[in-house]
DNA sequence: CTGAAAGCGCTTACAG
DNA sequence: CTGAAAGCGCTTACAG
């Protein structure tokens, strides 16, 4: 039982440098006037006393928080990890930190509103595709610039960066074609999202443009567990597919367990697979699988660039960036 | 490029209620005095307007912010994502938000401090194994309760809630020598924790004492590919171990890789294997690996709970909290 | 139960 | 370049 020995403030560090309290606040602004010499006081004494300036009371005056909202998918898919760090890295280039915003938001409690609007943040970062649209909605309202990361969930009119996913559909199906596969098939996730809608396009509209053959569509989950039951029927069709590109690694990864543990096919000789992704598991030494990489670096780079950019320069306009996938090229199909 | 509309504050919902600035702050204060009618005409005022409290105006009265910092690990290992969910759902039910603490903190900017402490948390929750001790030194210097989760980085002294790793390494001994194991391997991670230590001194020591034979340790890394050639190395000993007991799941499906794949072992004839942690992966068809599953929904719980504690009742106390783990039975272990 | 007023720790014109 | 003072939007004794 310690009381909390009370905060360091300006005007403590101004006391012991012998100058004005708003000549401490003004060293700590970058760019503000203050001559050499009393910075350097002002710095000691604030080092000796262990200064650190209150975010809270700047935010007040400033009406700027330097907080940004992430909201993040509820699955466990392993690539979101790097995400955040890579979102929180950049974010903290720019001096601005992330702030949770939880995936469920209780809407019935009036007099707590657990809201993370309470807080004021700059603009938000969504990289979730499960998001139901009542964020965005609140956004407006308050006019909290929001930025979809990796995704765009339907109906929802914001800035977002994505791969392209069109392109990764065109060359999955062009790749097929050239090893001269006649029957190709795009196995889908459960929640449509206008990234994995692109990418279903590109894929079949292509396939069959070169091929002249409809590519068959399954929807799964984008869970492996979850979807192992729907590629297991999809194995006993009378007409296996030759090809299967996946909607995610995780699901390419159920479609070669269920293949060759419980069909004895062959990969790829029996049986071509491409995920989507590039997750860890991808160079396994069980899977080597062929996939597209998505540049999270980039992505992050991006997303933050923009909404740095539409807070400070106080612009709302609609950004929407596409950034190029690389075909990684593994052992689950014929090289040609 | 529109203005931001300037956010509505306690006084403009005053103005429409027809009530004092305070009375409406009251009204938004839980347990605070208020006849039944003020509170409606407050509520009906807030919600056409849209009011949502200034958090940051709230701290700097209240001096608490209801905001915790969260650290977290670089590596992308899948568990981690679902532990970020737990935490802050379990933040949010009581009330506090999660700020992220970068994994990085640049010390040498003096002048613009990119220090999370400027957030002034009141509590922070380290999950991360790499953490440097810089963190919590800060947080004793000022005073604000750490708690690690799930692992306890060597050197700090701090609370912690972690997983009942001696009983897991105790576990996985008597199970493999009550299938009759007499030469057993610990294949560790290269960062020396508390938890991993811990996990290995009660394999060893439960292993030499039930067989008399000495358990091997080898060190790889906790990813899967920066280890696949110290496994090599280990299957091209003489002397091939009989059982491995893995630090985590991803060197355990690593060894199972190398061992079918490259070696032609059988799994578990002629080499059982053991994971921790229960990642999705081990429910895979192609691993069905056995391993000890952390309670994790149950460690954020604790963890929240005891920040929350520390915060509200201002107690310092170190808290080193046990929980248990249960062994996962899959098909790579020899069930007896 | 309610209002007027002081104060939390900053920033920012405004003078000098 | 620097200081005195007002103000950001709340909470909280203090009266009534």
């Amino acid at each position: 039982m310690t009381l909390p020995k009370s905060m360091i403030t300006s005007k403590d560090v101004a006391k012991l440098a012998g100058v004005s309290q708003s000549t401490v606040s003004r060293v700590f602004i970058p760019g503000s006037s203050a001559s050499e010499k009393t910075k350097q006081k002002v710095f000691e004494a604030a080092k000796t006393l262990n200064y650190r300036p209150n975010a809270f009371a700047r935010s007040l005056t400033t009406n700027e928080s330097k907080l940004i909202g992430l909201v993040f998918p509820d699955a466990d898919y392993p690539i979101h990890m790097k995400t955040l760090q890579l979102i929180s890295n950049e974010l903290q280039k720019k001096g601005f930190s992330a702030v949770l915003i939880p995936w469920q938001i209780d809407e019935d409690k009036q007099h707590s509103i657990p809201n993370i609007f309470q807080y004021r943040v700059d603009g938000v970062i969504a990289a979730s595709a499960t998001l139901n649209k009542s964020l965005y909605e609140e956004c407006e309202e308050f006019n909290i610039p929001i930025i979809q990361y990796a995704r765009v969930v339907e109906g929802t009119k914001s800035s977002y960066v994505i791969s392209d996913n069109y392109t990764a559909g065109q060359i999955a199906a062009q790749h097929f074609h050239k090893s001269n596969v006649k029957s190709a098939l795009y196995l889908t996730g459960e929640v449509p999202t206008f990234t994995n809608d692109e990418r279903k396009f590109g894929f079949c509209t292509t396939f069959e443009e070169l091929t002249g053959n409809k590519a068959q569509v399954v929807e799964a989950t984008y869970d492996y567990s979850d979807s192992i039951d729907t590629i297991r029927q999809l194995f006993s069709q009378p007409h296996r597919p030759e090809a299967i590109f996946c909607a995610t690694d995780n699901l390419a990864m159920a479609v070669m367990d269920v293949a060759r543990l419980e069909c004895g096919l062959r990969i790829p000789k029996d049986l071509q697979v491409i995920g989507f992704d590039n997750i860890p598991q991808t160079e396994w030494l069980n899977y080597q699988l062929t996939t597209f990489k998505q540049d999270f670096q980039r992505l992050a780079r991006e997303s933050v660039k923009i909404i740095v950019d539409q807070i400070e320069n106080k612009n709302t306009n609609l950004v929407r960036l596409m950034i190029p996938v690389a075909f990684v090229e593994r052992k689950t199909t014929i090289q040609s």
